[in-house]
RNA sequence: GGGCGUUUAACUCAGCUGGUCAGAGUGCCUCCCUUACAAGGAGGAAGUCGGGAGUUCAAAUCUCUCAACGCCCA
């Protein structure tokens, strides 16, 4: 097959957007719900629908689209299900912003008012995303994109929620939760994080009620003293047992609380007698219902004081009623001292501003019963962790489970399928349609937590919970690839639902990408401005270079120290690979592969030497593929490609191009197109966009597209570890004249001759790679023999225990040759004394196998053998 | 406080169930625009495998311990 020359370089512009549309005329993304071929499944993690693709999206995506394109190839019903993730409080926020940006506020406007609103800002962003993955390459099956808030979606998460209810796993409690006062509701524990602070711990003086004395209480929340209702002390605390039972006169707010003894207050923390307030405090929370203390709700939503407290103090924000709480205070003497304190802090994850512990009445899901079969499908190894050590913080969460606070006060979401009547609240109404009578009932205001539609995705994204062929067909799903930072929100939760709802596994193994950091470990996030814009780099290196590049450069389990000076190791081998192509090309007469069936032909050492390490790549890359070691896989096709094959194949056909043989250019015409074939298949996962266009240039006629070419497996068979060894003695030879020539500064136009001495068995070998020998060494005339003499003002070297000679008549620096071989020898003095040793160590002969043995006495023998030579030769230098 | 992880060349990392003279890429030094590629070619320098102890005939690899850094949970 003819076609048009090769660009001198590579022009990605032009050919991805062509090769990408090619693919999805052809269907080739689309799995097949009736195939009768092995499925392999992926469903991808879906991104927030108004997000942006990051390099952690890169990352993430590759992978999956290695592992799919890869299945493909290898003949299997593969199919990656794309969609996006309604992300409940992060779109609220924009389109909260968004609104206000217009002057609007969301109180102004009514609920459907709203939802309008987002669904439109929905339309005009979701799609963003989607396109970018479609610009990374990605294969995902589009015909079956999905949307979390789709209708189909919808009823799977509302169904959901009616069977967990009807089994008794969803109640309702009135209860303190972590309250965002931003987003102004309830969030989960995993959606709080934790920070460090340089704070204050303030002591407060509480005078005891009708005595002459105060007690002292330390805390890091002025202003909740408001709501405190009571004062703990340790029960065998014998500074304050006098005092229990007692009451104190709450300062500023002149309520009389009691003084109670309580296991959880802890002796040594600040004067060992804490103030308790039941409604915002988690501990205090427990105190109050153990001693029936009174709750009393001091904040409104967004955190400000509300009509529970003095009026000089309400609607303050949390920050000025800690300012004057302590001012007032201070007026009345009322402060012990203050004193410099660190503590941890939570923050909302989205909104960034310390949360609030709320009282308030949320949905919540009952956990344990469900984690049970997701933990043992884990450790039974039913589910492969990748890295396995995940495992235990998996173990850990699932052992200390909590319950789940599912609801959140928001408009953007899946609203609960709960119905309260209007004459009587109490009267609930739980189902999937809603009530037959809807005008007697109002459904509960809130919506479920994101990630309460997310762990469905697995099989939602079929047509759950209806049984379908699709569903059928792809779940159980083969693999997630994932961030570890989600493995409670939603991988262990998509465990627990696959077992919950289809009694079987969402996925057999789950590989936890690496974390991305820039150059100074810190990690990418869009509040610091520190992380690239894929595009940018996509337009600068090429978007392959940029796959391969990123997954050459994520060791397994770390985080990667991203920087762009490592994408340029990306572009440069995608260069190479295309040059190498061009100029195999360049050589094909008429530009025709020439017909020769490469099993049935002798071929010469060096062909099939290049094909025995094709084969053995293919090998490495397929195990190391299996165990989900990316960057491995990657460098091993990085390997041969440029080190095995164009180093040193494609200089030795060279060899044969322009040499007289027209048989032997032929085969290595057809073999350089064999091997370049091969690495296009091993690396079409990577780097999908060049790889189809150079095959596209080598392909015959009745070669499929590279995408669903069939995946080289590589055969053991054909490991040929004569030609190895052969070629291995060629390469040392070779790069043993080079080592001279460029130690004595032979300029590199000028020839020299080469002189081997003690060639034992080696001589016709060595003789059927003369020319090779003589192009790549820039060898003018060699001579083999046993007892050649040394020729004079010659330069020496060891390879295999023969002597090389390299006659250099003037250009012989005997200072540096001295300094050469001495160096060479004191090394091998230095491993010979370690070889000695072992094998003069009995214990060492008794209980070393043999083959170790064996090992150890031949690197004896042919180190002793080098040493001698060189010693000789050092010696007739003096 | 509990747990997990990391520590190998200047940098980023490989090194599998202990046994090839500890590897690769980048960077560095020398030489080369040789008709595929200067995004390239050839050669070179560079490491007491974090410290210490132990197990073993044998440890970068296994065990313990210490240290530093990072992450998660409380």
């Amino acid at each position: 097959m003819s076609t048009p020359q090769l660009d001198k370089t590579y022009n990605w512009d032009k050919l991805e957007d062509h090769w990408y549309q090619h693919w999805l005329d052809h269907g080739y993304f689309h799995g097949d719900d009736a195939s009768s071929k092995k499925s392999y499944s992926i469903v991808i993690p879906p991104p927030n629908v108004t997000g942006m693709l990051t390099m952690g999206h890169v990352l993430n995506n590759t992978i999956q689209d290695i592992l799919i394109r890869k299945a493909r190839m290898d003949g299997k019903n593969a199919c990656w299900i794309p969609g996006t993730d309604h992300a409940s409080i992060a779109t609220e926020t924009k389109v909260v912003e968004m609104l206000e940006s217009k002057g609007v506020s969301k109180d102004s406007i009514t609920r459907d008012e709203f939802i309008a609103h987002a669904w439109d800002w929905k339309e005009k962003y979701g799609g963003i995303i989607i396109n970018q993955l479609k610009k990374l390459g990605c294969s995902c099956d589009w015909r079956r994109e999905r949307f979390t808030m789709d209708e189909g979606y919808s009823r799977a998460v509302s169904s959901a929620f009616v069977k967990l209810y009807e089994k008794g796993l969803i109640y309702r409690g009135h209860r303190l939760v972590n309250w965002c006062p931003v987003s102004k509701s309830a969030i989960s524990d995993e959606e709080v994080i934790h920070k460090e602070l340089n704070g204050k711990l303030w002591y407060f003086r509480y005078p005891i009620t009708n005595q002459d004395d105060y007690i002292v209480v330390a805390t890091t929340r002025p202003e909740t003293m408001l709501g405190d209702t009571a004062v703990a002390v340790h029960p065998d605390d014998d500074r304050y047992k006098s005092l229990i039972g007692k009451t104190v006169t709450l300062p500023l707010v002149s309520r009389e609380i009691p003084i109670i003894a309580d296991t959880h207050v802890d002796p040594e923390f600040g004067t060992g007698c804490v103030k308790v307030t039941p409604a915002h405090d988690p501990n205090d929370f427990f105190m109050g219902e153990n001693h029936n203390l009174e709750f009393i709700n001091i904040m409104n939503n967004d955190g400000s004081l509300n009509t529970n407290v003095p009026s000089k103090y309400q609607s303050l924000t949390r920050e000025a009623a800690r300012e004057a709480v302590v001012a007032s205070l201070k007026a009345e003497d009322g402060i012990d001292k203050i004193e410099d304190y660190t503590h941890n802090v939570g923050y909302s994850e989205r909104g960034q501003v310390p949360i609030e512990y709320y009282m308030s009445e949320q949905w919540y899901l009952k956990m344990e019963e469900l984690s049970k079969p997701a933990l043992k499908a884990v450790n039974s190894g039913q589910i492969k962790f990748h890295p396995d050590h995940w495992k235990k913080t998996y173990n850990h969460w699932m052992e200390n489970i909590k319950d789940w606070c599912i609801s959140r006060q928001l408009w953007w979401g899946h609203q609960i399928p709960v119905w309260y009547h209007n004459e009587d609240s109490t009267q609930l109404h739980v189902s999937v349609d809603g009530p037959q009578d809807p005008e007697n009932w109002t459904q509960d205001e809130d919506v479920l937590d994101t990630w309460a539609s997310s762990w469905l995705w697995p099989f939602s994204v079929h047509s759950w919970p209806e049984k379908n062929q699709s569903l059928t067909t792809f779940y159980p799903t083969d693999a997630l690839v994932t961030g570890p930072d989600i493995i409670f929100f939603w991988v262990a939760r998509m465990i627990m639902s696959g077992y919950e709802f289809l009694d079987d596994l969402p996925f057999k193994d789950v590989y936890f990408t690496s974390i991305l950091r820039d150059k100074t470990g810190k990690k990418f996030s869009k509040s610091l401005g520190n992380s690239p814009d894929p595009f940018d780099l996509f337009k600068e290196y090429g978007t392959d270079a940029v796959r391969f590049g990123v997954m050459l450069m994520a060791p397994q389990g770390l985080d990667v120290l991203f920087s762009n000076s490592q994408l340029e190791v990306g572009r440069n081998f995608m260069n190479k690979i295309w040059n190498a192509s061009r100029f195999v090309q360049m050589n094909l007469e008429g530009g025709k592969v020439p017909v020769i069936d490469l099993k049935s032909v002798e071929l010469d050492l060096p062909e099939r030497w290049i094909l025995s390490q094709l084969n053995q790549t293919a090998i490495k890359v397929n195990r190391q593929l299996d165990r989900f070691h990316f960057n491995e896989a990657a460098k091993a096709i990085y390997e041969f490609t440029w080190s095995d094959f164009c180093d040193w194949y494609i200089e030795i056909a060279k060899t044969r191009f322009y040499g007289e043989d027209a048989e032997k250019a032929n085969v290595a015409r057809a073999v350089s197109v064999h091997v370049i074939k091969g690495i296009l298949r091993l690396l079409h996962p990577y780097a999908p966009f060049i790889t189809e266009e150079l095959w596209a240039h080598f392909r015959n006629e009745n070669d499929a597209d590279l995408i669903v070419t069939l995946w080289l497996n590589g055969d053991s068979s054909f490991e040929d570890k004569e030609a190895d060894d052969s070629i291995t003695l060629l390469k040392d030879i070779i790069t043993a004249v080079r080592t001279i020539r460029s130690g004595m500064n032979v300029p590199p136009g000028k020839k020299a001759d080469l002189v081997i001495r003690n060639v034992n068995g080696n001589k016709t070998l060595i003789e059927s790679f003369d020319e090779i020998i003589r192009t790549l060494g820039k060898v003018d005339d060699m001579t083999l023999g046993r007892d050649l003499k040394k020729p004079d003002q010659s330069a020496t070297a060891v390879v295999q225990k023969m002597e090389l000679f390299v006659p250099l008549k003037g250009l012989i620096d005997s200072k540096q040759e001295y300094a050469r071989l001495s160096k060479r020898l004191s090394e091998l003095e230095r491993h010979l004394l370690g070889v000695r040793d072992k094998l003069e160590n009995k214990n060492f002969m008794n209980s070393a196998p043999a083959n170790i043995i064996e090992n150890e006495k031949k690197k004896l023998q042919d180190m002793t053998a080098e040493f001698e030579l060189i010693k000789a030769n050092l010696e007739m230098l003096q």
